[in-house]
DNA sequence: CGTCACGTCGTGAAATTTTCCCGTGTCCCG
DNA sequence: CGGGACACGGGAAAATTTCACGACGTGACG
């Protein structure tokens, strides 16, 4: 469990990232790259054949994202360590991250030793989150903006998803079997406990939180 | 003007992509980075010092953007030669990072030989664009989808940013002068010209077409 | 077992917004 | 001197949003 050897795979769409990650962790005395993958799934598979001592994961990525790729090894692996490094520096990535059982959560403009340090820190098993985020998660709490996954009855997300989703509010009724009027209470209800005034108001929380591309 | 020499600047805010770049160009004969920054302002500052035969700029960076950069590189020296490589593969920025004046297009998500044709093409004075956007550019016109830009006029197109912007529409109203009836036609209008039905498709055009965050 | 709180679903009617159609004035261009 | 595009707003109909209310099922709890 706390075998802290230093095998790691890489998780990122990006080449020329892993590219950069390599030739950094390459540098420091007993890392070494073991695997790379592109997605979630090829990330999955690739954790079960070579059982690496740590993952550095971007979160979103075509096909199966980050956040289903962590999920799935964690699911076949309890104790994998997986480290989060994206461009997200929004509270609500990580908070999904995290929930789904990464390790650390670091941003991809934080400084090179932010990146090294969790990634010393994760493999000696702790939990490493940069310091931006760490104020992003504060600032949201203080900010009081409401996170939608927790004030949402399960009803009312499955509908927000689906009205930014841009569906009608017509195509929502018939696709749930419901009175098209009730949709659009829900629609309204949904506004209402986001403390949002506007549709565009909305979208852009849910952008903030990570619900959409 | 055809002078095409290897000496390089790279302009991106996360130092692990810089890494990279930087790995992945040493690695080609006759290439050389001989200078790195961090955001436009750094860039324009450091190109007039340096003077490189190519930069290879990102797009999204905090301060001043890359499509600023551009702007400010380009004037400074009109030929200037400006490959834009970036994450976002939607044609909205590669027409603007063009109209600024990039000489190349490449989406991170390219296989690493893409860029270095690349950086090979524009030093060697060619315009490159890498498949995925040339076919996201073929794309958007065969959608018909309006560029907010062509279709709306400057009142329209300035008070749909404000729309945007989380404004209401006496917000607006004010800081504009006008009545709200007018902001409120003007949004109708708006949405008309540019095909959509709901605000919350116009706030995804306008995430497609680069005008938000 | 009652009942209390809550989520879900629907209704109807009022309030508000959106949309549509209209007119005005201004500017530019042939 | 006409068009024609644009900015600006009024009025009225149409649609939507909001609000108040009721009904139903379900799970928690004394």
């Amino acid at each position: 469990m706390t075998a802290a050897a230093g095998t790691i795979m890489l998780v990122d769409d990006h080449a020329v990232v892993r590219e950069g990650y390599r030739s950094m962790l390459q540098k420091q005395p007993g890392l070494r790259v073991v695997a790379e993958a592109a997605d979630g799934a090829e990330a999955y598979r690739l954790f079960k054949e070579v059982r690496p001592d740590l993952v550095i994961m971007d979160l979103t990525m075509p096909g199966v994202g980050g956040i289903e790729g962590i999920r799935r090894i964690r699911q076949w692996d309890r104790s994998a360590r997986i480290l989060v490094f994206t461009m997200h520096e929004n509270a609500g990535f990580a908070v999904q991250a995290i929930r789904a059982g990464a390790r650390g959560y670091v941003t991809k403009s934080s400084p090179p030793e932010t990146l090294l340090r969790a990634v010393k820190d994760v493999l000696a098993g702790a939990i490493a989150i940069s310091p931006d985020i760490d104020h992003e998660l504060a600032l949201s709490r203080l900010s009081g903006e409401k996170a939608a996954a927790d004030v949402l009855t399960a009803r009312e997300f499955e509908v927000m998803q689906m009205l930014l989703a841009e569906r009608t509010t017509d195509e929502i009724a018939s696709a749930l079997h419901l009175s098209p009027k009730t949709i659009a209470n829900l629609h309204s209800l949904i506004k209402d406990k986001l403390d949002v005034a506007s549709d565009i108001e909305l979208v852009r929380l849910a952008l903030r939180q990570g619900l959409l591309s």
